[in-house]
RNA sequence: GCCCGGGUGGCGGAACUGGUAGACGCGCCAGACUCAAAAUCUGGUUCUCGCAAGGGAGUGGGGGUUCGAUUCCCCCCUCGGGCACCA
């Protein structure tokens, strides 16, 4: 009987379903194991041979896990909502809902026909409504939550409000704003409105305004891989940048976390690199720059009081030193106000001998811009008084109110006065929360006057002599001198003309003096400031204090721009090279000389936060996560807005369900198409008083939590039972490709750990160990078309010619060789084509390329299953190489482990007899299986696949050798091979007249006392190099075996009679002789 | 520009903690079977000098540590992948 693997392989897979082998329960005795595949999106292609690797891997994983004894879970489902159907829809005008429906199904007959085990009673599709009710329901959690950093943890909003009421937000500043502050009276005395504006700035899922890609011309968002140069992909229109109202995640409120987490996974060392490189977390400093008084271009624009410092030193000469003298000398009432200010004693953070514009103010409070001036005795004089009156003006002109008591007050009416002080701070704190509220969007932090970087190296301060800013950063406008204005203007249209691609990838220094200097907040010392590319808007504060002996980039501009270069770590800066170390030794750096660099960091930190002109920060690149997509296909938000306040739909009105439509055009100023659906976005009027959200999720979404979800999957009243994800817990092993390294595995992360946080489940890390596959490349063909004519010319002689080089469809091409008759045929074009051949054959050229469509190099699953079996194809995939790393996919290749399975076969068929004996096996028969049980255990276990495809090779290459029939190393070689190879194993199992499935067999255990030889082959090496080999049982003394090697006529050949040096044994390995 | 991952026969790859480099498979060559071909089987196959016995070189290149390096260290080249020039 003949291997007839297609027949064997559709018997069993029709079997297997029959008899539900599949099917998972929560058997909560067993131990269990979790196996997940990242789930797939429904595409129209269909899967290509590059899509499975992973998938065939986790199968024999599982596979190997049950046979192991576990209870495994190994389940497959859909992330079934995404762009690619609506924008199908769009150009075809057939429903998302349908199309992916019949993708579903194409891809599950794929899956099938390849013999994976899921237990599909357990399939999730995100776009279900049974679904998406608790995607919808975990969105409800997140918007009720909110972030207590003091326990790291995320809790119940009521918990915030509870503490709001009690003693305003002291205890918790807010995460989106530090200037929000209010007392327990304020917070009780605001309206509705402002309360819940307030909320919305802790809230986990929040709603705020944030840059889309408008493009006016399609009417719609785009996604950014939509936009190319400033221009849509689509049609080449152009694209604005277009605020938005969008839901957020805060997920920076987890970086921490998230950053923590990583030590208890085993992710690759690449992968958690990519992770925290996201994160992005450095610890360092703000320091304010206060601007010197250079003539401006920008109006006062705003009333905004900008440049606290302007004018001060041509004023005052080193006016900054007088505000720190006068902070060290105050007078009595001074002295015993600052302490009854001072710590937010009032609840309100205060300032003393606070520059603003040009004065030095006696005390403010920059977040409710009030100042308060303690008058003494000369200020009685008529000319103070008429400076007083002016002062006060311009003050307000600035947005701030002044606050004028006098000594006595202070000293004689202490309290009444600090009460004045408190309720003129309310009072204007109020208003300046309604000015937010119209405005919806932050205050700058007043104040600070002058250019705010960020720094991890605050120890380089004295090396500083240059400042860069961000070309979009909003100082760049108002302190370009007149002289720079032209050039400036020039170099920020240059910047504005470029794609954020070229900034990137951009190796010349550019870069424009804005004609404005900072002052050194230690020296004194005027410091340019320029602008250029290289200085990002959105990280840290958009503006750097560059020192070009620590920073190669610092360097490189300081040089092509000729600005003179402060050294201060002496000899460990040659002049021509930054030199970024953290160990030098400072000099020319006033009080940090002779201090080593490492240390100053915290010296100068110490020093800025005394000195009230920075304070220590923790730095974090990654940003809120955009939670809204102006899309039809995806989960509708359960929210009603009514009145400007967004009101969460109650658990029992979900799943809200998305509307059938007819068309998906963008609704009115770029919203989503569910705008246009005014009975379903009204459905709530009535009864709420206000219409749906019409935006909707991200294909995130769904694909952050349903892995919970497979555990428990038909349940109605919760997510999942709490029972069934304690027993099921994490994922065991994650498999999925590198893509997904920063979205999807960042923000499951984050889900998990709010449902944690919040009691629903008991870990806080999905994902306990991920494989990355690699990539399966294509193997693309080219024939070669002269030019001009449709004649085609054989890779070997084409040099001869003038060619086009064209891809052809790999599937009509045997290795090199084209099939010429299936070429004609193949498109219209070429149906008289004539050839040039070599050697009677034409023979295509070749590339390896990534596997599409466009390049005719798509090798379909369906047909190596049907030409050589799933079996077949399963092991090749794996037999490939190594799964995280990226191969070329070589059809021809698959022959050989066809022919693997065949050979195995044999073993147990010869012709039609079925050649099985019931002998005892010999002992190099033991040896070799379990050799094998060995070696693919262990490999197995490692994710090594390739390795264990080549062991089972060679243990049924060694049976074949000693024509082994025998049921007792069959048999246990059979339950080997399930995993891997699950057809013909259960075919040969029952041929074996076994009457169970052998899913279910126990995986054999190595016997160690089969394994052990009594001699080994020692290579004797002379010198390192190999010479001869000799055998010695493994027992043999050193002194015993050194004498037989030195009596070797070979190694005295080429010891060539020197004497020796040293004899080296190393036990069952090698022996090196050295003379 | 920065970060990550790779470079081993004609090809995919193996060599787990430094110990016989090239397992296993493809391809190729030779042979068996056959009228012939396919299929199958057997043997060979890193390069190089040599009829052979045997020698020499060899894991991208150069240097180093070691009795011994594909493996560890330094420098360089090169190919993939990623990026938000990350201060």
């Amino acid at each position: 009987m003949e291997y007839q693997f297609r027949t064997i392989e559709k018997k069993w897979q029709q079997r297997w379903e029959e008899e539900k082998v599949y099917l998972v329960e929560n058997n909560y005795q067993k131990p269990k194991c979790y196996v997940l595949d990242m789930f797939p999106y429904p595409s129209g292609a269909g899967l290509h041979v590059g899509h499975p690797l992973g998938y065939i891997a986790s199968d024999i994983y599982a596979r190997y896990k049950r046979l192991k004894g576990f209870n495994v879970l190994h389940p497959m489902g859909f992330d079934a909502f995404g762009l690619p159907a609506e924008q199908y829809a769009i150009e075809t005008g057939q429903h998302p809902a349908v199309t992916t429906e019949k993708n579903i199904a194409s891809f599950k007959e794929q899956m099938n026909n390849i013999g994976f085990c899921y237990d599909w009673s357990r399939e999730v599709r995100t776009s279900e409504p049974d679904y998406y009710k608790w995607t919808q329901w975990i969105f409800l959690q997140l918007f009720h939550s909110w972030y207590n950093r003091d326990k790291k943890k995320a809790e119940p909003i009521d918990e915030l409000i509870a503490s709001f009421d009690k003693e305003g937000n002291v205890s918790y500043p807010c995460p989106a704003d530090e200037s929000v502050q209010f007392s327990s009276d304020q917070w009780k005395s605001f309206d509705k409105k402002t309360k819940q504006g307030i909320l919305m700035n802790y809230r986990l899922a929040y709603c705020g305004y944030g840059d889309v890609n408008w493009c006016e011309a399609l009417g719609t968002v785009l996604a950014n891989d939509e936009v190319i140069n400033g221009v849509s992909e689509r049609g080449g229109y152009p694209v604005i940048k277009k605020k938005l109202r969008q839901w957020y995640l805060r997920i920076t409120e987890y970086a921490d976390r998230l950053l923590e987490g990583l030590r208890q996974i085993e992710f690759s060392e690449a992968m958690k690199e990519m992770q925290s490189n996201w994160i992005g977390k450095s610890v360092g400093a703000d320091i304010v720059f206060p601007l010197s008084g250079s003539p401006r271009r920008g109006e006062r624009s705003q009333n905004l009081p900008g440049f606290g410092y302007a004018e001060y030193k041509v004023a005052n000469g080193v006016n900054f030193e007088n505000a720190r003298k006068n902070r060290k000398n105050p007078t009595e009432a001074e002295s015993l106000l600052w302490n009854a200010l001072r710590n937010r004693a009032t609840g309100y953070k205060f300032r003393r001998q606070h520059p603003i514009e040009n004065y030095i103010v006696d005390f403010v409070c920059l977040d409710a811009w009030i100042v308060v001036e303690v008058d003494g005795g000369y200020h009685n004089t008529k000319e103070q008084q008429a400076l007083d009156i002016e002062r006060d003006r311009l003050l307000k002109e600035l947005g701030f109110i002044t606050l004028r008591v006098t000594n006595e007050d202070v000293l004689f009416e202490t309290e009444k006065t600090i009460n004045k002080i408190k309720e003129t701070c309310n009072l204007s704190i109020r208003t300046s929360m309604e000015r937010k509220e119209d405005n919806m969007k932050p205050s700058p932090h007043w104040g600070e006057g002058g250019v705010r970087v960020f720094t991890t190296r605050p120890d380089t301060i004295f090396g500083v002599d240059f400042m860069v800013l961000a070309p979009e950063h909003e100082l760049v406008e108002q302190i370009t001198t007149p002289e720079q204005s032209e050039a400036i203007d020039e170099y920020l249209a240059y910047v504005n003309s470029r794609s954020e691609r070229e900034r990137m990838a951009e190796k010349k220094i550019t870069g424009c003096f804005t004609g404005a200097y900072a002052i050194h907040p230690f020296s004194g010392k005027e410091i340019p400031i320029w602008v250029s590319e290289y200085v990002l808007a959105g990280y840290g504060t958009g503006a750097i204090m560059a020192v070009p002996c620590g920073d190669e980039r610092d360097h490189r501009f300081a040089k092509h721009f000729n600005i003179p270069i402060t050294n201060i770590i002496g000899d460990s800066y040659n002049g021509e090279e930054a030199n970024p170390s953290k160990d030098a030794v400072l000099q020319n750096s006033d009080f940090l000389n002779g201090m080593k660099m490492q240390d100053a960091i915290e010296v100068v930190i110490q020093k800025v936060e005394e000195m009230e002109i920075g304070k220590r920060k923790v730095n974090y690149k990654m940003r809120d996560a955009a939670f809204s997509r102006q899309r039809y296909w995806g989960e509708p938000f359960p929210i009603i807005w009514k009145d400007g306040i967004a009101i969460p739909l109650d658990e029992k009105e979900l799943p809200l369900q998305l509307p059938h439509v007819e068309t998906y055009k963008p609704g009115p100023e770029g919203e989503g198409p569910l705008a246009n659906i005014t009975a379903w976005v009204n459905q709530f009027l009535s009864t709420k008083g206000g219409g749906l959200e019409t935006n909707t999720m991200p294909g995130y979404a769904g694909s952050s939590w349903y892995f919970l979800r497979y555990m428990d999957p038909r349940n109605e009243k919760e997510f999942a039972d709490r029972k069934a994800t304690d027993y099921w817990n994490q994922v065991d092993v994650y498999i999925g490709g590198t893509e997904h390294a920063v979205g999807h595995l960042l923000y499951s992360r984050m889900w998990t750990k709010v449902l944690y946080d919040l009691g629903f489940i008991g870990f806080d890390e999905p994902y306990r160990k991920l494989i990355n596959q690699g990539m399966i490349a294509g193997d693309s063909r080219f024939v070669y078309r002269i030019q001009g004519t449709n004649q085609f010319v054989s890779h070997g002689l084409k040099d001869q010619y003038q060619t086009d080089e064209l891809h052809v469809d790999v599937n009509i091409v045997d290795g090199f060789v084209l099939d010429t008759e299936a070429f004609k045929k193949w498109k219209p074009d070429y149906e008289d084509a004539a050839f040039i051949l070599e050697n009677g054959q034409y023979i295509c050229g070749s590339a390896v390329e990534k596997m599409s469509k466009s390049k005719y190099n798509v090798v379909n699953p369906d047909i190596i299953v049907d030409k050589y079996g799933a079996d077949t194809f399963r092991m090749y995939e794996m037999f490939l190489g190594p799964i995280e790393q990226s191969k070329p996919w070589d059809t021809k290749g698959i022959e050989g482990v066809h022919r693997f399975l065949k050979k195995l076969w044999r073993l147990f068929y010869e012709q039609d007899n079925f050649v099985i004996n019931n002998a005892e096996p010999a002992e190099n028969e033991l040896r070799i299986l379990h050799k094998a049980i060995k070696k693919i255990q262990e490999d197995t276990e490692r994710f090594s696949f390739n390795t264990a495809v080549s062991q089972f090779m060679i243990c049924v290459n060694e049976l074949a050798a000693l024509n082994c029939h025998k049921r007792k190393i069959l048999e246990p070689l059979l339950i080997l091979l399930t995993p891997y190879a699950p057809h013909i194993s259960e075919e040969l199992w029952h041929q074996l007249g076994n009457k169970r499935t052998v899913l279910d067999a126990a995986f054999p255990t190595y016997n160690e006392q089969y394994l052990k030889e009594n001699n080994f082959s020692y290579p004797v090496a002379v010198n390192g190099k190999t010479r001869t080999e000799l055998s010695f049982p493994v027992d043999t003394l050193q002194a015993d075996v050194e004498k037989e090697v030195l009596a070797n006529e070979i190694v005295q050949k080429w010891m060539d009679g020197k004497p020796v040096k040293k004899f080296i044994v190393v036990k069952g390995r090698m022996i090196n002789v050295v003379v």
